[in-house]
DNA sequence: TTACTTGCAAATCGTTTGCGATATA
DNA sequence: TATATCGCAAACGATTTGCAAGTAA
């Protein structure tokens, strides 16, 4: 269970995380977007609403909203790492001609899991799975 | 049908490509390893055979090889790029403790093309699918 | 010659950090 | 009052780039 309150996030079995004014506007921002931004692509969002905000903030809060599991640092094949509000479990899909991000609805694909097995002699605990292509956008223009 | 001599590599409907001394050093130290290395470790390797060489032609000619198809640079979650000598489609496993990555030899996994129909309005044309976890070292320490 | 490549140093890009000021509990 | 956060600017690490000199067809 999450709770997020105007002041404070309680996080199961974590402590309270202050939440001001710059982090909720940072947190708003980011659920906005269906796309997932770029820190300084969000950063020039929330200045609309804290002209005076420093890039440096908008990272720090990122990097604590993160840790904290509210939300979600994505890393993509881009340079520039990307920021997700959604924190269940999912595939992103990148545009590789304009680098846009969106999340990929489909189920979590369980032969991915299951394949690993005698293949390695890590003690594997995760997997990013990315898919790259045209968005709709890009795929209609010369 | 790709063939490699002395100075000059023919690809396949490509122009051909002037193998430099720095070039072909910077492909056999890169092909000597089976781990793959970032651009300032493979830098450290060609140093010892070309004292002078920079890491900006390091740079360089990584780029010119993966834009050839000869090597592949890949993007994994760290920071740092890596580089690999196999090109052939394979996937990797991270150590999330020291960075390293390896080859995981497992076959491709059908499922993850199959399962993309009517999900989304990319034109979808490769995927990344990289494990993380730790690597036979790392995961015997405390 | 002509086109490419090199070494070097400076520039760039994304991100992090030190610090003194400010806000909040 | 004690603690955390802020804005700012400088620092940082990885990578790219401008340039003059060097190399090879």
């Amino acid at each position: 269970m999450r709770i997020i309150t105007n002041t404070v996030c309680y996080l199961m079995s974590e402590r309270p995380l202050k939440i001001t004014k710059q982090r909720a506007v940072i947190l708003e921002e980011l659920r906005k977007l269906k796309t997932h931004p770029t820190a300084t692509e969000l950063y020039e969002l929330v200045r609309k609403r804290i002209p005076r905000i420093s890039l440096g903030t908008v990272y720090r809060n990122l990097e604590v909203l993160a840790d904290a599991g509210i939300i979600r640092k994505i890393e993509t094949a881009g340079t520039q790492k990307r920021f997700d509000a959604m924190i269940e479990n999912h595939y992103h899909v990148r545009c590789v001609n304009c680098g846009r991000v969106d999340d990929l609805p489909v189920p979590p694909i369980r032969e991915i899991e299951d394949v690993l097995h005698g293949f390695t002699d890590y003690k594997i605990s995760s997997y990013r799975l990315e898919f790259q292509g045209l968005c709709p956008i890009c795929k209609d223009q010369p």
